[in-house]
DNA sequence: GCTGCATGATGAA
DNA sequence: TCATCCTGCAGCA
C-alpha cells in the first residue's frame, strides 16, 4: 500500500534498523543478483525518501534505487526471520535484522548522474522538511500547477508536480479543500493551491505517524478521536460511489481520470470550485 | 480454489 | 489510450 507516507516510513525504519552496518545484501530471485552482489558486504550510510522513491548510499558503493510500484512490499524482521520466498527480489541482513523486498518495480543501482537526473524530475515532497530543497516547496508546487492545463484531480498525481501523492490521498485533499477535481491546474488560485499543500502536508504527516491513511474529522462521524474511526469511517470519498457524503449527504461521485478512479463530493466540490 | 482488482508508472501505438 | 510489469488479497464459489 505504497504511497508517499509508506516510503518513508520504510526510509526511518531502515535508517535505524540497518544504517551504519556492514549489510549482507542477496536476491533469491537472481533478478538483481548483479546489483545485489554490488553492496554484499557494504556500509550503509544513510537512507532517504523522496515521494515514492527509496535512495540507499553505502561507503564504496554507487545508490541504490527502489520504487515499489502498484505491488512492492518490504518486510522487516528482528527474530526467527522465515526462509525469503522464491520472488524475494532483495535481502539485507545485519547479525539482528534481516529486511525482504518484494515485487518492486524499480530495484538498481544508480550514478550520481542518473540519481540527480532522477530527482531534477521530481516534485516537491510535503514530507522533505524545507531547508533541504531549497526554494520554497509550497511556492514551487504552485508554480507547478500554473503551468499545467491538464486538470487538478490529474496534476495531483504527477510525481513530477508534486510528489508522494497517490489515488487515496488525491480524492481525500481534493475533498478537504473543496476542489473540483474537473478545474484545470492552472485555474486553481493562489488560496486553494497553498491550502492543497498545507492539507497535503497533514495528511501525509499524519500518515506517516499512523502508517495508515486518515482524512476524516472525527466530529464528521460522530467519534471523538481519530484513533476511535473504524476501517469504513476513514477517507471521505475515496471508493464511496453513491454512499452520501459525510458533511452533506450527497451521493459520492466517480469518475477515471489520469487512468486511475476518482471520487468526489458534487456539491462540496462543486463545478468551478478552486478558482 | 479461482478471479479480478489494487494505495504506480512506463513505454508502445 | 492501452498493455504490461509484478504481488497480495478480498470476494466469490
Amino acid at each position: 500500500m505504497p504511497e508517499g507516507h509508506v516510503i518513508h516510513r520504510y526510509a526511518r525504519s531502515h535508517r535505524a534498523a540497518l544504517g551504519g552496518h556492514r549489510i549482507a545484501a542477496s536476491s533469491p530471485q537472481g533478478r538483481f543478483a548483479v546489483g545485489a552482489a554490488l553492496i554484499d558486504g557494504r556500509r550503509l550510510t544513510s537512507v532517504d525518501a523522496h515521494g515514492k522513491h527509496l535512495f540507499y548510499r553505502w561507503e564504496g558503493a554507487e545508490t541504490l534505487h527502489v520504487h515499489l510500484g502498484l505491488y512492492g512490499r518490504f518486510r522487516i524482521h528482528r527474530s526467527d526471520p522465515p526462509p525469503p520466498t522464491p520472488a524475494t527480489r532483495l535481502v539485507l541482513s545485519t547479525d539482528e535484522v534481516v529486511v525482504y523486498l518484494s515485487g518492486p518495480t524499480i530495484c538498481e543501482i544508480i550514478d550520481p548522474a542518473a540519481e540527480e537526473a532522477l530527482r531534477a524530475r521530481l516534485g516537491p515532497d510535503p514530507l522533505v522538511p524545507k531547508r533541504r530543497t531549497g526554494l520554497d516547496p509550497a511556492e514551487a508546487f504552485a508554480t507547478n500547477l500554473s503551468r499545467r492545463s491538464i486538470p487538478i484531480g490529474a496534476a495531483l498525481l504527477d510525481q513530477r508536480v508534486i510528489a508522494g501523492l497517490g489515488n487515496i490521498y488525491r480524492a481525500e485533499a481534493l475533498f478537504l479543500t473543496g476542489i473540483d477535481p474537473h478545474l484545470p491546474a492552472q485555474e486553481v488560485d493562489q488560496e486553494h493551491a497553498l491550502d492543497l499543500w498545507r492539507t497535503s502536508v497533514t495528511l501525509l504527516r499524519r500518515g506517516v505517524r499512523s502508517g495508515r491513511i486518515v482524512t476524516v474529522e472525527p466530529l464528521d462521524v460522530g467519534a471523538k478521536r481519530r484513533s476511535d474511526l473504524g476501517p469504513t469511517e476513514r477517507l471521505y470519498v475515496y471508493k464511496r460511489y453513491g454512499e452520501p457524503c459525510r458533511r452533506c449527504g450527497t451521493a459520492v461521485m466517480r469518475a477515471d481520470m489520469a487512468n486511475r478512479m476518482l471520487w468526489w463530493c458534487g456539491a462540496c466540490q462543486p463545478a468551478g470550485a478552486g478558482s
